[in-house]
DNA sequence: CAACAAGCTGCGGGTTTCCGCAAGACGGCG
DNA sequence: CGCCGTCTTGCGGAAACCCGCAGCTTGTTG
């Protein structure tokens, strides 16, 4: 048996190797990968099953690397090991998974423990393990209790990249008044009414730029899913109009 | 000779616990601090005159403890350990710095050897010692290359925060309209009008949602610093009028 | 089928943003 | 002193945003 790591960080890279060699005695061979692009590179040159992946890397971060590498090879076991909790990260996962795959995510913060047992787990028995702090959000993201649609996400980082709700209508295929609803019913659930218009006109707040920030803050929106997500978009204004040619051809508007 | 270290990760910590006693046989003792809080605490116990420190963490971040830390002690030598070099850290650690005082900033990525010789050249030669990358940005923040003023960076977070053009005047004691000038010199400086009406206008950004997104793309911004700047906000509108009493919240605007 | 909920859409209008234009204010420099 | 550059402020208007109201399409349920 064969255990690929990807991980960024020397120190965590060496721990990580002990730990699999702890937790797997089958395992013969350890192989490691210092970034996303590399570890692509690796999955596929030895046809990896079972991926140990950090979150969050320089070169091209696990999200990235994790759905290419599940595009090539669904049934690639992966555990993915992260700093942190944040709703962005989760979604970002649990959006990748192809159906039926085994797949983990512990936190570093984990024990010793915990963590060789979740190798064992996904690499031998195949079952997922989420750990319990990443389970409930994963609970409030997917079920509607006090968490977002889709939908919602959707517009939601679709401002903060900022586009204009026409851009966005455009291309979420909606009309303008469709999109402005789900904006009102964003600015709602993240409850930027707060302290905007209550007490008095002084302190208002740009209700757009606000839903961002809170957003932000509560970790909904985090570095790599905008990036992610504005990589989407450029590639999207560029597919929009192919012919720099005919520009002149629709002039007239209105 | 003792030397704190605050860090939250335990690896990193016992790591740099290693480097210390390696690179300063005159210190005889380590003591360490898991975050910012206790951090503080701790060096306010033993009146450290040496500490290792790492930026973002979890319960008070780097910043935030070596701000308190400094404020009691100014002459306290510390060393920044950081994963990052965004603008955003880099020009939040040299806001804080006391006149005269000895730091370093060095990242993670750095050589052992590189994290020695920065231990000794600070906490026994009382030099400043700055890491190549990081100091590159902080000549560009600092100067005015192609790099941002306070006033342009303040308006920057206000706007990430998502106040209105009205109450940022408020807040900075400016007109509306001087406030608008700063956005609109913010908004050449970022770049923003790359994909906005030039091809064709279409597909167009919303220029201040747009400079929020591509000031954290630049990593201009980060977490943290949106974190602090928020509470500081809080803090400003509180105390902007006496009575809190009515806190209720209604939706419905008359 | 009726009744209802949920979502999309157009309309109208109040507010905010974005910005060109022009009139001061302040400081440096020959 | 006059001249110039930078910063501020007011005015006015086009565009964008925010949102209540009402009509329309779906899909569900009894």
């Amino acid at each position: 048996m064969k255990v690929l790591i990807v991980e960024d960080d020397p120190l965590h890279r060496s721990y990580l190797h002990e730990a699999v060699n702890a937790a797997l005695p089958e395992c013969d061979t350890v192989i490691e990968a210092e970034n996303g692009t590399v570890g692509e590179k690796l999955a596929r040159d030895h046809k990896s099953a079972h991926i140990v992946m950090d979150l969050q890397m320089a070169s091209r971060n696990g999200i990235e690397a994790a759905r290419t590498i599940w595009k090539e090879r669904p049934e690639t076991r992966i555990l993915f090991w992260s700093n942190y909790s944040d709703e962005a990260y989760v979604r970002g996962v649990s959006r990748i998974v192809p159906d039926g795959a085994a797949y983990g995510y512990v936190l570093k913060s984990a024990s010793d423990e915990r963590l060789k047992l979740a190798l064992r787990s996904i690499f031998i028995e195949s079952q997922c393990v989420i750990d319990r702090e990443v389970r409930g959000l994963q609970q409030k993201s997917l079920g509607q209790t006090n968490g977002f649609t889709d939908s919602e996400y959707e517009i939601l980082v679709d401002i903060a990249l900022g586009l204009t709700d026409r851009a966005i209508a455009k291309r979420r295929g909606l009309s303008l008044r469709s999109v402005q609803n789900r904006l009102q019913q964003l600015y709602d659930k993240l409850d930027v009414y707060q302290a905007a218009g209550d007490d008095h006109e002084d302190g208002r707040f740009n209700l757009r730029a606000r839903a961002v920030a809170v957003a932000f803050l509560r970790k909904l929106l985090n570095y790599s899913a905008l990036e992610r997500a504005e990589a989407e978009v450029q590639e999207w204004l560029d597919g929009l109009h192919e012919s720099p040619r005919d520009r002149h051809r629709r002039r007239v508007r209105t």
